[in-house]
DNA sequence: GGCTGTTGATTATGCGTATTATCAAAAATG
DNA sequence: CATTTTTGATAATACGCATAATCAACAGCC
């Protein structure tokens, strides 16, 4: 079988061009290019040309250069994936990875290869060994100089994590200047349309509180970080409108990283409580045991979210699920009509899952 | 303070470009560019003339196009990463990270991105939902038709994985073509030089073999699978080696998939064992277990390579630790200078870690 | 057989930057 | 002062591709 070897002489040392797989096929450049991108602006190629160009791709082992083609304005076939730095001291690397697995998925299922970017280490140039990208640790300020402009080498972008408002300023102008972006939680910029894949967080946390108040609890409690991104917002809205819809007692507490003030389960009679995440959950329940208050017996909580540390989370703890991968698929779709210029940009939300748990408890009610 | 707003009417719809910046600064687009690259070709700029330009830069908002800037720089600055499927049932995500996060953290320090390749499904284009890339489970033929060419659009590819012998022969070509590679874990390939990164196996599994006659063992197992890859003859060769040197008795076990042959254990009084995975270990010490053999008292053994499974091992195991991350990194470098085509391209091998544990047992020397 | 419409392909141009060769003016040298 | 060297900046070009404009050949039509 005569395997389409490539001819060594032609292909070492520099990779063929339009204009060498043109020479071969007999044809110009440009029928090349219309080949590739099958005949987009009214130019027809005929079928036996076409093949006789595929050929000369073939045998000269051709690949477009991704820089040329964006340059002069067309796809790649490339999605960007960017990661802001965390916030979270622990590693994110288990959080975005579920993300990362969908949007490859869905790449995949479109023909599209993705483009990692990573960002210098915090010690600034060449100099630090420190950790980057959606595998770091820690706070910085990651960005070059050069901003976010490294990302319109593909055609879009999607983003995950939480930019600061310097990277918020830098963001508004690379999509009002038109690159195709997409982010995965609601994010919202001032004067631009942002579409974003993002989960029912606030649907999640009223469906949470119905469980506890279905077990009994009266006097509850949302115990949230002191920093109040989106997705933080949505689930203390859907909190408070719960807690009205169902008539009970109901308080948000937003917490820094200090010792708890537990007073306020006593002082309250509070026995039901939503944590916001893990950290604040393992806290409050390490002060709760020194006050010789214990999860099922003196009161129930929920999780809002899947672990943040990769691990499994106690057994018994009832949470709610965030899907995590199918909201990676559903942002590359998104990304792909906004790339198709198809229909007005919305956005997308899915349902998050429930896991029931012992740790809901039963209270007086 | 004047902060550095670009002129709102001028960011919307279009950025601007070094002929806009140098007709503001009243000099040529040349000059902008050299500004911009620190006069690195013996061209000089005053102080003056260049503070001119950076003003204007700053005046407009003006950011580098990246396209622009690597179409004519003739590099695009993005090393591919490429994965083959696994030949284990588990998830590979567990085994790749540590690779990933090394080729990631030094693709920063090198300013480059990563272009993670996707496959389409397994059922072929568009048809399935299954997963792919180094996410993957289980086993596929993953390349597109147009086979490893899309590799080429990156300056270079890192591989990791085991490719099948009809990917071996395509992959041949693909480096004799001239696309930079390298792998992890030393592959080779008849007729063309491929350079690797890769650990000491033998060594490591020399002195896993020393650790246990230190503690007494003298007739010793080697317990591998029935695949024998690169790096499972390495081990096996070092174990071998080692046997010798020391003077005790020794022999190899390759293992399939079925219920260990246990009786060797019995007959030959073997009291030292050696597992090239995990896996291998859970069959084996559980095998074991039913014949009434208890570790630390009548066997000792090691593990050769951390968990596949990304979870933690058991307590008490000793066994070598693959210094993956620093794979990942020394990778990237490799390929650095493969590309910058320095020097003759060597292979780089890097010694294992050790955790030492009480699995090691003491044996009746 | 002159006219129009279609098919198949080409030429020309622009995208924004890096770089080389070039050039004018100024400074240094004899 | 004529000539070489240095300085400061520019024009020209290449990078590889997409696309609009153009053109030649050729069919159909009255």
């Amino acid at each position: 079988m005569p395997s389409p070897v490539p001819d060594p002489a032609l292909s070492r040392r520099k990779r063929p061009t339009q204009r060498e797989v043109a020479g071969l096929a007999g044809v110009s450049q440009a029928a090349v290019s219309q080949v590739l991108n099958g005949g987009q602006s009214g130019v027809r190629i005929p079928d036996a040309t076409r093949q006789r160009v595929l050929d000369a791709m073939q045998h000269l082992g051709y690949v477009p250069n991704v820089a040329a083609q964006r340059l002069a304005g067309g796809r790649n076939r490339i999605l960007g994936v960017f990661t802001y730095e965390s916030v979270f001291p622990s590693s994110r690397r288990d959080f975005f990875n579920p993300f990362l697995e969908g949007i490859e998925q869905e790449a995949a299922v479109l023909d599209c290869d993705l483009l990692l970017h990573t960002r210098p280490a915090p010690g600034h140039l060449n100099t630090g060994r420190s950790n980057t990208g959606y595998s770091n640790t820690g706070h910085t300020k990651p960005l070059s100089p050069q901003g976010h402009s490294r990302l319109r080498l593909a055609d879009g972008t999607i983003m995950l994590g939480l930019p600061d408002q310097e990277q918020r300023a830098d963001l508004t102008r690379l999509i009002s200047e038109g690159h195709p972006t997409v982010f995965i939680g609601r994010r919202e910029l001032p004067g631009v349309l942002l579409p974003y894949v993002t989960a029912r967080y606030a649907a999640a946390t009223a469906h949470a509180l119905r469980a506890l108040v279905q077990r009994g609890h009266r006097r509850t409690l949302y115990v949230g970080a002191a920093q109040r991104h989106e997705s933080a917002l949505d689930r203390e809205r859907g909190y408070l409108e719960a807690v009205a819809d169902l008539g009970i007692s109901g308080q948000v507490l937003r917490l820094d990283d200090g010792t708890p003030h537990m007073e306020i389960m006593l002082d309250q009679q509070i026995t039901g409580i939503l944590f916001e995440n893990e950290r604040l959950a393992d806290m409050w329940l390490s002060a709760a045991a020194h006050l010789g208050l214990q999860c099922p017996q003196d009161f129930g909580f929920a999780l809002l979210g899947d672990p943040l540390y990769g691990a499994e989370l106690p057994e018994g703890w009832a949470h709610s699920r965030i899907p995590r991968q199918e909201m990676g698929r559903q942002a590359v779709r998104l990304l792909e009509t906004v790339l198709q210029g198809d229909s007005e940009l919305s956005s997308v939300d899915l349902p998050c899952g429930w896991v029931t748990g012992s740790s809901l408890g039963r209270g007086p009610g």
